[in-house]
Order: structure tokens, then C-alpha cells, then sequence
DNA sequence: CGCGGTTTTGAGTTACATCAACATGCGTGG
DNA sequence: CCACGCATGTTGATGTAACTCAAAACCGCG
């Protein structure tokens, strides 16, 4: 509680629980699960900014300085560390943090480039890479709920389900539950591009039905 | 020509004009006019990724080690000057870094939100506040082209031509020849969503013959 | 069981992409 | 000087991906 006095225990998120302001005053890492950054100009309300995966450093914006009022909220139950860092730790930190948000900000934009379905091929990609190092053929891994991923995708949440209802169809997608899918990855990223909602997809659903 | 021994001299690109490879193995802080980073993932061909805005850095990445292929070209006329830094300075840099990719990922994720109107807006006040630190009622700026835009907005350049045209016909631009703009930003920023394309603008726009 | 919250599905509408024609500027060479 | 090409921007017609609204199905959960 006292901003002073810095956590040295981990800390958990279940999905969709926000982290304090009064915890953004130290550093932490994030050890398992997703979040998601927004950020707020001044007068505008908090907008999506961009995720934050397993191995990022929370809070170095703050530490350096930035007056940018940025909110974290978990997307997946999550697992953060305290981190501790002086001098020379810290300059390696912010050498990680350079990188990192780097790599980011390059995978935001590519979760808001191309038609819907090939933005939502991306994100289911991003969490499982997250998840698994390994590329396994088949992925399980908890995502975020269905508003989430289509506030992130800037998408409307009814055409992102179409897209999970398509990959279904084609055998992707194995099983989705709420909060968590099974899917095959590595089929998933050799594909180009799903049909998600062309016109010659709604034809082949029709024409499934008949043969 | 010889990546051992850093220029000290400035550097001027002209509009579209890339930034060598060899070049960026010393840092550059851009003085003038605009840029976009590209980067291309291993396989990839290479994709837009953020804006780099008068006072930025550049570089810095490729100094902390990052393995990422990026590449830079001027979507303006640019003028860039070296920085050489060492020890403190490089951790004063390295925060300032931090800073201001946050910035410019949040600026790149609004360049993909909402309607394609709208983020032409974003993305025309972003080069008006670049140039002007007051917040003058009309400005005049340079521009990238069309076709620079609209890969930035990820829209078509039909598209972004179109908006133009219903912003000079409501009056928020004045002039705009090839890679240079005069609008009023004040009334823009004002404006909350430009017509751009609703079935209502079109509705007006035959009624002004009309009438 | 009924009840809030989430996801799915459907029908109608719209913003945008695509394609193709046309205009404009600008340098180059006749 | 005009003719020509090339790059860039504009405009119209048409099709489609995705949004909207609304209703149904699916969940845990008390």
C-alpha cells in the first residue's frame, strides 16, 4: 500500500484485473500471462496502446519520467515479479525496455494491418508464441475475452467471433472456450490468408451443406 | 563511407530518400521533417512501424543490440545531425529513448483507429504539431504523398485523396499542392469527426448543387 | 430453475477497396 | 516552343468486408 515501501513478493491478476497506479511506482516484471498498456492524452479517454508479454519490464515509462497517465489490465491471469534494479542494472534494464518496445510496437502495428482475419491470425499467434517456445504443432493457451481482442484488433467483437466460427470450420481451431482456445499453430501460420469473410468463404459454407 | 569513423557533419535527405545501413551504425537525432521506420521480421518483407518526428533519436535500437532488420527512409525533406555520446549522456539518451517510443506507439496505434477520416485527421495534426510548438489557428507544413499516407493509415490512397476532398470542401483545408499542405488545425482539431465518406457527406454534397 | 454476462448468428447497411479512366505536373528531348 | 513519357493525384462506378442492430443460444452460478 505505502508507495515507498516497494513489493518484494510476486503478484497475481486473475483476467481482466486492473494494476493500481499506486503499483506502477516501482518496476515489475511480467512472468506469465498477457496485459494490455493504454494510455491516456491529456483530456482523452484511455485508449489501447499495446501488449505486454512474458519477460517485459512494467513501469520503466514512469521510472524515466513520462507524465503519459498509461493504465495496465490484465488480459489473461497473470504472474508479475517485483524487480529491483540500481546503476548498472538499471542501465541494462533500459536497454532491454529499448528493445522491447521495439518489437511491440512493430506487432501492434501488425495487429491493425490487413483485413480481420489476418489481424486476429496474428494475435492468436502472438499468444502462442508467448506461451510455447517451442513451435509445437498444436497450441493451448488462455486468450483474452472476446471484447478485448476486438478492441485491440479495432474490430467489432461480432466479426472477430465470425473469424473463430471460419477457423473452426477449417479445423484451426480445435476447441474454444471462453477465456482459452486450442488451436494448430503451425498449419494457422502457413496459412496466408484466411477466408474469414470473403464472399467465395460464404460460398463454400453454403456449398459445404450441400455435398 | 567508413562505418568506423562517425560523420559529424549534418545530414540531409530529400523526400523519400532511405537512410543507408551503414549509416546507422552511429546514432542521429533528427532535426527537421519526418521519417518512417520500417522494420522486416526474418523472412518478412518489410512493413511501416512508427513515425520518427523532429527531436528524435535514431538508431538507438541497433545500439542496444537489437537483431531487428530496420529501415528508414524521409517522408519529408530531413535534416539529421549526429550525436555522439558516451557513458552518462547514453543513459540520459537511452531514457529519453524510452520516452519517446511510448509516444510514438500510442501516435501509431490512433494512426489505426476508427474511420479512415478520422486518422487522416490524426495524422495531419501530428505533422502540424511537429512544426509548430504554437498552436497557430492555420498551419503550413510539408506533407508525405499520397500513396506514403495511405500505406501509413493502411488505407487505399483513393481513399485518403477522398477525404481530402471533403476537407477542402469544408473548408478545414486550404491548399494543397503535391507534398505540401495549409490548413486551419485549430478548427480540425475542433471538428470531431470529418464527414469523410458517410452516406450523409455524399447526401450534402449534392444538395450544395442543389442549393 | 431463472438470471446476468458473454458469445453466436442473421439481415440490412455502409465505409472502404478495387478497377479503370482521367487530370495534372514536370523533366527530357526533339 | 510543343510532344511525349512518367509519376502523382483525382474522380466515378461497382463489389465486398465489416459494421450495426437485434435476437437467439450458451454459459456458469445462486
Amino acid at each position: 500500500m505505502n508507495p515507498s515501501i516497494p513489493d518484494t513478493l510476486p503478484r497475481c491478476l486473475t483476467a481482466r484485473e486492473g494494476l493500481a497506479t499506486s503499483d506502477l511506482t516501482q518496476l515489475w516484471r511480467l512472468q506469465a500471462g498477457a496485459m494490455r498498456i493504454d494510455s491516456a492524452q491529456a483530456g482523452e479517454p484511455s485508449r489501447f496502446m499495446r501488449l505486454a508479454l512474458p519477460g517485459d519490464v512494467i513501469g520503466v515509462e514512469k521510472w524515466v519520467g513520462s507524465d503519459d497517465a498509461m493504465s495496465l489490465r490484465a488480459l489473461t491471469p497473470v504472474t508479475l515479479v517485483p524487480v529491483l534494479a540500481t546503476g548498472a542494472e538499471m542501465m541494462h534494464i533500459l536497454m532491454e525496455t529499448v528493445v522491447v518496445a521495439h518489437q511491440r510496437c512493430r506487432e501492434v502495428v501488425s495487429l491493425r494491418t490487413g483485413p480481420v482475419s489476418q489481424r486476429v491470425k496474428t494475435l492468436l499467434l502472438m499468444f502462442a508464441d508467448s506461451v510455447n517456445l517451442d513451435a509445437k504443432s498444436t497450441a493451448e493457451c488462455a486468450l483474452p475475452n472476446l471484447s478485448d481482442m476486438a478492441d485491440i484488433l479495432d474490430a467489432a467483437p461480432e466479426t472477430v467471433s465470425r473469424v473463430f466460427g471460419s477457423m473452426r470450420r477449417l479445423d484451426y481451431l480445435q476447441d474454444r472456450k471462453p477465456q482459452r482456445a486450442r488451436f494448430d499453430s503451425l498449419a494457422l501460420r502457413a496459412q496466408a490468408l484466411i477466408p474469414g469473410m470473403t464472399a467465395s468463404s460464404a460460398l463454400q459454407r453454403s456449398q459445404l451443406v450441400g455435398v
